[in-house]
DNA sequence: CATTTCACCTGGTGGC
DNA sequence: TGCCACCAGGTGAAAT
């Protein structure tokens, strides 16, 4: 499932082959749930535009995108010399989203909710079986930038990342994987962090010691890194913007590996229920 | 207000 | 071999 790794993984994958390109014209399916705003608008505004960049925030990808050209420049106003943005495009992938970069006469895949065709030749297309995925575009003219709502794991400080956690009771599980908390961490990696700070998924977390919360920190940022590094976790059928799988799940030391030996001290792994979501630990190891 | 639960989805899996 | 119940989980709304 496309975590903070997958998404960033896919930006940067999408953004080296689309950067500057111009999106020629769009394609979008009729299933509602896929579409934050009516697939028709999303079509309209995004024909014509150049893709200035693609990045990362929390799981969402944000395509910043310039004023279509040609035509719209004309009309008087200075035919913008700047880079700024005028509108973006924003990918959730959910559950099962895919973001490809294919050839146009590439068989078109079940479940593809939308196709841009580019000016280079390629086609970017969205795929998602489940629908849990979203697509959003906000012309910034009248609306305003995208922006998520928790911190970066990846960036935020010993001190932010204290007192985020220290007023709060819920089980610290259930406060990584809170998007308005910290942006980006699902369950692999919430299991995964708390097994390398040595914490229990049920603690609270105002039960936690400011070393707890340091541990942990400098987990999820040291496990997010290296699964970069790795492309991912295929875990399910994530793959990245060329549809080459990722290798962090050859690395999971909990997830998904109930009943296996610990890899650190050969206890079995134990599953629980945690906020609705199945949850792994070293019984041994984490206090 | 903080926290917990549940519905939304479909493909893959395991039991019979 | 076929059929079906069941599970996976990110998010936001509803319930507690």
């Amino acid at each position: 499932m496309p975590e903070l790794p997958e998404v960033e993984t896919v930006a940067r994958g999408v953004d080296r082959r689309v950067r500057g390109d111009r999106i020629e014209q769009a394609w979008f399916g009729n299933r509602p749930q896929s579409f934050k705003n009516p697939p028709a608008r999303q079509a309209k505004g995004l024909a014509g535009r150049t893709i200035l960049g693609v990045h990362r925030a929390g799981k969402h990808i944000v395509f910043e995108l310039g004023a279509a050209a040609g035509a719209a420049g004309a009309r008087g106003r200075n035919p913008s010399q700047t880079n700024a943005p005028d509108a973006q495009w924003i990918v959730h992938l959910g559950m099962t989203g895919r973001l490809l970069v294919t050839t146009p006469d590439a068989a078109v895949a079940p479940h593809t909710h939308a196709r841009l065709e580019l000016a280079s030749g390629c086609e970017l297309r969205f795929q998602d079986p489940r629908r849990f995925g979203r697509l959003e575009f906000r012309d910034l003219g009248s609306g305003i930038a995208f922006e998520a709502h928790g911190a970066e794991p990846l960036v935020i400080g010993t001190r932010e990342f204290a007192e985020l956690f220290q007023k709060r009771r819920m089980p610290i599980k259930a406060a990584l994987l809170n998007q308005a908390l910290l942006a980006g961490v699902g369950n692999i990696y919430a299991d995964e962090s708390l097994f390398e700070a040595g914490i229990r998924p049920r603690r609270r977390t105002n039960r936690l010691t400011a070393a707890d919360l340091e541990r942990l920190r400098l987990a999820l940022r040291r496990i997010l890194q290296h699964a970069i590094r790795l492309g991912g976790s295929s875990v399910s059928d994530y793959v990245d913007a060329d549809g080459e799988r990722g290798f962090f799940q050859l690395e999971h030391c909990v997830y998904q590996r109930t009943g296996e030996p610990c890899r650190r001290c050969q206890t079995p792994i134990r599953r629980i229920e945690l906020a609705g979501r199945g949850t792994h630990y070293c019984p041994n190891c984490q206090h």
